[in-house]
DNA sequence: GCCCGAGAAATTATAGATAATATTGAAATC
DNA sequence: GATTTCAATATTATCTATAATTTCTCGGGC
């Protein structure tokens, strides 16, 4: 029953840092000091090092050679080419899992659409939104795509938690249902451009809302 | 004029370790043990784990925590799914990267193709085929996208490898011809809808051809 | 007042060492 | 003869220490 064995710290290190960056709790530019990270868990600095390789993969962030790590900084074009890149995966995961699906598993989706519905912040909506998805693709059966999509996830999310920093609206999401309602009558390939539309969305213009603030949409 | 000042050692044994995994002079399943490339490359085990993990997420690599790290294993699956995902993600990119395409970048591609029909050996045409695809693609201006494209070649090119091992027959190639010719008329839909269907043949089950030996159609 | 440089402090990258775990092979048992 | 157990070996994951590089700071000069 050793929790730790079945893990390793650098993993540990990895994941809680990658959360931290991706809630926004860690800033975009911010320096990451190995020393000081290896001392908040108890730990010396390699597995913290090998942390830092796994979250430079992932995009969450960048390296120096001899100059440091710092969190990935990115822009509106950035956040624009993750939601293109969205697009193009989630579609073509939905096009394979979309045989597979069952209505037990749409039931699902739905309630995480309920859910979504009813988030009171934007951490509860995020992680309704991304089980709706997740629910949709994976039966796929494709790992390395659905690897990259939940990495692409992250980086979306980062922009959304940015964006919503405190307040948070309730909206119903209109996609969400034209998708579960299309795939329930099997016609995979309205659902698919549905999908396609939606997940574009991330990446639009910021606009005004009724109160002054900007808001941006988010899939 | 110190160029192991500009990169680190992680790196180079990263760079070295991939090369030797994609063109299989490391087979899969083969256990890369620590202690024993620190000791090839002159450095402490320290440097290895950290390219360790940056082969893990390109996927050339898998590790299980205690148990050590091997060359990761590929099936036809594994192939096809990365040629789905090839295709989804360079028609992508192809699309942003047309508006800017100039007739000598184009003449360039085209060098690159005559390059690749005239090559000798598997080797020569893997380069030349990939300088082909990146040389239309990288104006799309997307970086991440790009390297989640190269990282995608990696792994067909492992296929492509181990298909090929010694015995190489020169064929042109037909799509490129027709990608290059669209691409010079604007038509970039028809090039973008060429791209896709070659980009998936990737993954098509292996054929016979004249003298018996299995061939798969590579891209 | 502002810029430049030397020295100091902080930090990264690497090396060497240690403890814990998995694997292997041989002996003993069924 | 096959199987299980146990110890020897090999390997991994981690820690401590060291060298090298960068950044910071403070003082002097323009």
């Amino acid at each position: 029953m050793t929790a730790t064995n079945e893990d390793t710290i650098a993993n540990r290190i990895c994941r809680i840092l990658a959360a931290r960056i991706v809630t926004g709790e860690l800033e975009p530019g911010t320096k990451l000091r190995q020393d000081h990270i290896a001392e908040e868990f108890g730990t010396s600095h390699v597995p913290v090092r090998e942390a830092f390789r796994r979250l430079e993969a992932q995009g969450l962030a960048v390296s120096k050679p001899r100059r440091g790590v710092r969190v990935a900084t990115f822009s509106l074009d950035d956040v624009r080419e993750v939601a293109e890149m969205r697009a193009a995966l989630e579609v073509l995961a939905l096009r394979h899992a979309a045989p597979h699906l069952t209505p037990s598993i749409l039931d699902l989706a739905e309630a995480a659409t309920v859910e979504a519905d009813n988030a009171r912040d934007v951490r509860s909506w995020e992680e309704a939104n991304r089980r709706f998805h997740r629910l949709l693709l994976a039966p796929c059966g494709m790992p390395r795509l659905l690897a990259a999509i939940d990495d692409l996830h992250a980086v979306s999310a980062r922009f959304l938690f940015a964006t919503w920093r405190s307040d948070w609206e309730v909206r119903p999401d209109h996609d969400h249902r034209a998708i579960l309602a299309f795939l329930r009558q099997r016609r995979t390939e309205n659902a698919a451009a549905v999908l396609e539309r939606h997940v574009q969305r991330i990446g639009q213009k910021p606009a005004k809302n009724a109160s002054g603030g900007a808001f941006a949409i988010v899939g």
